[in-house]
Order: C-alpha cells, then sequence, then structure tokens
DNA sequence: ATGTCTCGGATTCCGAGA
C-alpha cells in the first residue's frame, strides 16, 4: 500500500513540530506542502531528513511556496509550472518522481486579491495545469496532482454561507476550469469513494469558522487513469484542525494498491 | 459577526494576503 497526502500549512516555521508529528503517527509515503512562506534556504530540511524524508523545496519570501517530502528515492521533474510565469516570480509548483509515479504539487491563486487580474491568473493557472496534465497523459504517464486548487467545486463542497457567490473559489469560470480537469480523464479521489457528503478541508480562522464547521472542500488529489484504479481510501485529517495552533487547512490522504505487472 | 492568522517592514504597530 502506498500513502500520500497534501497539506497547506500556512507557514512551516510555525507549523514544523504539527508535521513531525504527523509523519511520525502517519508515515506518508509522500507529503506534498503549500504555503511554506519560507525562502527555500530556511526551510528545515535537517529535520525532516532526521525524521527519515527528504525534501524538495520551492520556496520564496513572506507568501506561497511550496515542498515534496518523500521518504523514497526521487527525481526532480519540474519546480515551476511549465507555461505559467510571473514577474515576480510566485513559488507555486513542484513536481517529483517517485515510488513510480509523478507527484506535481500545486499551490494555486486563491483569485480574490489584484481585481481581475489576479483572477486572470488563476484561470492561467488552471489552463497551463491542463495542459501539463494533457502531456503527461498524452506520454502515457502515471502521475498524481495534490494541492490547495483555492477551488469549491461543486455547492456541496462549501458550507452554506461560507462565501458569496461571487468569491472566485466558487465563481463559475473556476468550477468549469476545474470540470476541464477531470474531463481530462482525471479522478477527484474523494469524490471518487465519496460522491455525496460534506469533506472540508479548510476553516477559516475568522467568525468561528471550525466551531460553525462552516468550511471549505478546496484541497485535492486528482489521479491519472491507472492510478486511480488502484485508489482505496481518500478522506481529509480532520483532526488537525482541533490542534492547538492549527493550520487552517487539514490534511487530504489518499491511500493506493500496489501496482500490479 | 470586518470576529484570525502570518509575514515583514516599519519602530511597538500596520498593511497585505488568505
Amino acid at each position: 500500500m502506498m500513502k500520500f497526502a497534501t497539506w497547506n500549512v500556512n507557514s512551516i516555521r510555525q507549523r514544523q513540530d504539527h508535521v513531525l508529528d504527523y509523519l511520525a503517527r502517519e508515515q506518508p509515503d509522500v507529503l506534498a506542502l503549500q504555503e511554506i512562506k519560507c525562502q527555500t534556504e530556511v526551510f528545515p530540511v535537517d529535520v525532516f531528513k532526521t525524521a527519515g524524508y527528504d525534501s524538495i523545496v520551492v520556496g520564496q519570501k513572506s507568501y506561497n511556496g511550496v515542498a515534496i517530502l518523500t521518504r523514497h528515492a526521487h527525481d526532480i521533474t519540474h519546480t515551476a509550472l511549465p507555461g505559467w510565469e510571473t514577474d515576480p516570480a510566485q513559488a507555486r509548483y513542484v513536481e517529483i518522481r517517485s515510488c513510480g509515479l509523478v507527484f506535481g504539487n500545486l499551490y494555486l491563486p486563491n483569485g480574490n486579491s489584484g481585481g481581475s487580474a489576479g483572477y486572470d491568473s488563476k484561470l492561467a493557472f488552471m489552463e497551463a495545469l491542463a495542459l501539463h496534465a494533457h502531456g503527461m497523459l498524452q506520454a502515457g504517464q502515471d502521475f498524481v496532482l495534490l494541492g490547495d486548487y483555492n477551488v469549491c467545486p461543486t455547492d456541496e463542497d462549501c458550507a452554506p454561507g461560507a462565501l458569496s457567490p461571487d468569491d472566485a473559489l466558487v465563481r463559475p469560470q473556476s468550477r468549469a476550469a476545474f470540470r476541464r480537469l477531470l474531463w481530462l480523464g482525471l479522478t477527484d479521489a474523494l469524490r471518487a469513494l465519496h460522491p455525496v457528503g460534506r469533506f472540508y478541508t479548510f476553516w477559516d480562522y475568522q467568525a468561528a469558522a471550525w466551531q460553525r464547521d462552516s468550511g471549505l472542500r478546496i484541497d485535492h488529489a486528482l489521479l491519472s487513469p491507472r492510478v486511480a484504479e488502484r485508489l482505496l481510501t481518500a478522506l481529509p485529517a480532520r483532526d488537525e484542525r482541533g490542534k492547538p495552533q492549527p493550520s487552517d487547512h487539514v490534511p487530504m490522504v489518499v491511500t493506493l494498491a500496489d501496482a500490479t505487472g
């Protein structure tokens, strides 16, 4: 069995001990982190090495930043999303090959700041992601795309009243861009196993969102077709949100049967 | 319920982003 997860930690320096506890307890093969909010050189590589994990880090000062932790051999395949460039650069994508799969780790722009240019940048990222996924499908590559997509795919993925209808996370164009990834043939791991029901991965720090269970499902694991055939479980690790000084996101965790043939 | 975090750059708080 293989286990991997995606987790927006909202600063790795603030959440290092939470991640260490999670690794020790759950021992995922691969963990994709977003919003590490530090420069690459400052990421606590040694701390995770001691815990048995290699770190592949694409950081920047203050904002964004992604990293992949793996306890297996790996190659780095991308340190940016092909076809999506900004000035100044934003650290929002890293990709490795490990355990026989490509793991893409993405932190999609929220799209609510920066006016129409900010929202256009979100859609441009989703377009580039679809083209990249299409290329990997054409190449016959087995892959997973993990991360904070900043999209609630349907109304069931958004607690009633949690967002206004024109929020960038629920806007029709955002949802259409997410569906395009599914139409390529990718599988939303959680919905493949739990077609109905509320499974949130994020609760805002504000307005007692956790206490009221006013959450969102915005952290997703999309699987290429042969990987989807191996899907065993997919659930958010909801308990993480109730711990002291939590991230506003919890890990979204997937397990796969071992590859056959 | 504009109610919370985090970062960093200003000088013990403030703006920006989420």
